[in-house]
DNA sequence: TTCTTATTGCATCTTAGTTGCAATAAGAAT
DNA sequence: ATTCTTATTGCAACTAAGATGCAATAAGAA
């Protein structure tokens, strides 16, 4: 569990609290275990490890896979989540609340994770989108390949 | 169709031949359909559409989805092709032969891809490659967003 | 022409994600 | 507190991408 765990979950759980007042939406039991599930995840993860820990930690709250899914987009919308790694199958999130703007690096054999940060890199791809008056959502920015300690047994 | 199609064709059937004989793979028929069919798709394109595409133009030639998926990877490993988009559901490809190395602008809304060739950052993902000993297999940037004709009409 | 074995097509499976719908429960109105 | 509206849920069934096991086929070397 991460270091400050309570902390992160009260102000997420206060911020989808105004999401949804602000939509007209309802604050559910069902999200709220949702979210508290999500900053027990630490780093990377797939929507069903997200279900995993959940029945794990909830294991008498029946929370449908679909309920997941669909209450996934509001959380995004909320800020409290986006999408994170490009050229996996399934889709992969990470937490916004705290964590900078930031890239990463995959390595292909042992699956590791290595984040970076490059505000070059990011002032590069604002002034495209400038230029090509596109307005920005979501920037992925991804190498795949071979970490320090894998890239010399790969074929 | 595109306007080198025949020598980009002849070029690719020529590198895969020479891969088949260096890697002791068979050089089939159906995998010559499939080139071909490849390089009658301009731009970007899922399995799917390479599906369409040969069926369309080979009635007769009962190819099934299985063998393209299972020559995918070795059209890739072979330098003819490459995954493009990141953040769509299904895996997206685009020819190698005669195209450098660039990324892409995605709309959310209308699904158009603007393509952006920026050396400055390239160049910046190779450093931080190389700090980090990282050998770089295929580096994947992507920005999904509005396009201009989109932005004013998006919620 | 023969023979070895990589590759194919088919059928079947898996896994991610979606959809329709009746039942439930927020939370606003009374 | 009770009622009422309607957003949300759980379930089951579905879709679509991609993988897998296997017998039949066909490269291409001998």
């Amino acid at each position: 569990m991460p270091g400050n765990y309570l902390k992160e979950t009260d102000q997420a759980l206060t911020i989808f609290k105004d999401y949804c007042k602000k939509k007209q939406m309802r604050y559910t039991l069902e999200r709220e275990t949702m979210i508290k599930a999500l900053y027990r995840l630490e780093g990377h993860f797939a929507v069903d490890d997200l279900l995993r820990n959940i029945r794990r930690h909830n294991p008498k709250a029946r929370i449908a896979k679909t309920s997941v899914y669909r209450a996934l987009p509001f959380l995004m919308d909320a800020g409290l989540l986006r999408e994170s790694i490009a050229g996996v199958g399934s889709i992969v999130y990470e937490h916004t609340l705290g964590h900078r703007d930031h890239d990463h690096l995959r390595c292909l054999r042992c699956g590791k994770i290595v984040e970076f940060y490059s505000p070059d890199l990011i002032g590069i791809q604002t002034r495209i989108c400038r230029k090509e008056q596109f307005l920005a959502v979501r920037r992925i920015n991804t190498v795949n390949g071979y970490c320090r300690l894998c890239k010399d047994t790969a074929g």
